[in-house]
DNA sequence: GTTAGATTAGACAGGTTCGTCTACTATTGT
DNA sequence: ACAATAGTAGACGAACCTGTCTAATCTAAC
């Protein structure tokens, strides 16, 4: 008779990698140390090096976690009833709603590749996340990844969320938003250039 | 007899901060001790803490730096005699130029404000040269500051530089430069807005 | 010439970091 | 029943970090 599906509520695996994506992002990679989340966590340094190999293994696990959570977050503000333009500025309100909320801290992304720069495996999560943007912007728009036009979309995001960072302001979220729309309604009406 | 103006090349502040700006923007403010500064530079530890506080006014020191290296080369690259639209994508040489180098490593204001989120230091000079960046942009085409042309231009800068720093390519970069282009063309054409 | 600022050289304290290791226990699948 | 996986609890080492301090010298201005 198991004792039902113990009553943990989360393996300690999941527990270290929620507790390092909380602070990780809150407060950087390089300034969380691995006994914080550790202690935080409830789990014990044994169970952290018994599923991660080091640090970098769980900031991957964080990294991959946050490129997940952005798709999420994409397709949970998306509505395919709605025109592409629009749809384009509903992909936008997210920066701008967290800049809102105030925990925003910047791209998740930009911040680990400024943190640790020589670890591989982090541009490669990034390399895939920003596949996941241009897949996703394609669709929104009915366009094919390699179209000028998601590229745009795209540096236009980055812009508007690091200019946001810097700024600690929606103002730029809130332009690069315009743009996009802009950008958008034009290659519509041309037609795919 | 003054034995000439003493043979050091440098005063020993000097060294720290030009060394420090290699140090810092190369590897890293974190992940640069002050110690390996001090030594690279020639300095000692007591001349350090001497001209600075602590490692947050070398920060300062360099960032100021930064500001005023990014204000001489735009203007190094202008040229007065070409049409608005030529010199914004001049400006846009400037970060093309630095990944074609290989010695690119990202925005150092996005990055230091990603590496030290608390120090209002920073805020601060991260402020100041996005307002010279803002006139700058506006000297170029002969809008004013607080036209929404120039904070169009300042969100795909941002944006090229961010993903030119992801993908470890000048792609974003061009693609930001074409539309700043685009955008700067069609303010000309229809009038201010 | 005297005084104030700049500099050298390095020891030192106090703290933090990551990762290893031992020894033991609990859960889970077969 | 057994073996493999997951976990607890915490000591520990070795490296690193920032910042202080002493004590002596060198330069420059006034």
């Amino acid at each position: 008779m198991a004792t039902s599906p113990p009553a943990s509520p989360l393996k300690s695996r999941d527990r270290l990698v929620a507790t390092a994506t909380k602070l990780f992002y809150a407060n950087g990679i390089n300034a969380t140390g691995i006994d914080t989340v550790i202690a935080e966590s409830g789990a014990t340094k044994g169970s952290m090096y018994h599923h991660f190999h080091n640090k970098d293994g769980l900031v991957a696990a964080y990294l991959r976690g946050e490129a997940n959570g952005w798709h999420e977050a994409a397709t949970g503000v998306d509505d395919s009833s709605k025109s592409p333009v629009e749809r384009v500025a509903l992909m936008f309100t997210i920066p701008a709603t967290a800049i809102a909320t105030d925990s925003f801290h910047g791209c998740p992304f930009t911040n680990a590749m400024v943190e640790r720069p020589a670890d591989p495996a982090i541009a490669e999560i990034v390399g895939d996340y920003r596949r996941v943007m241009a897949e996703h912007v394609a669709d929104l728009i009915g366009a094919k990844t390699t179209d000028t036009v998601v590229a745009q979309v795209v540096v236009l995001y980055d812009g508007g969320v690091t200019g946001a960072k810097q700024t600690r302001s929606a103002a730029p979220v809130a332009t690069a938003s315009a743009m996009a729309q802009n950008v958008v309604r034009a290659w519509l009406k041309t037609g795919r250039d």
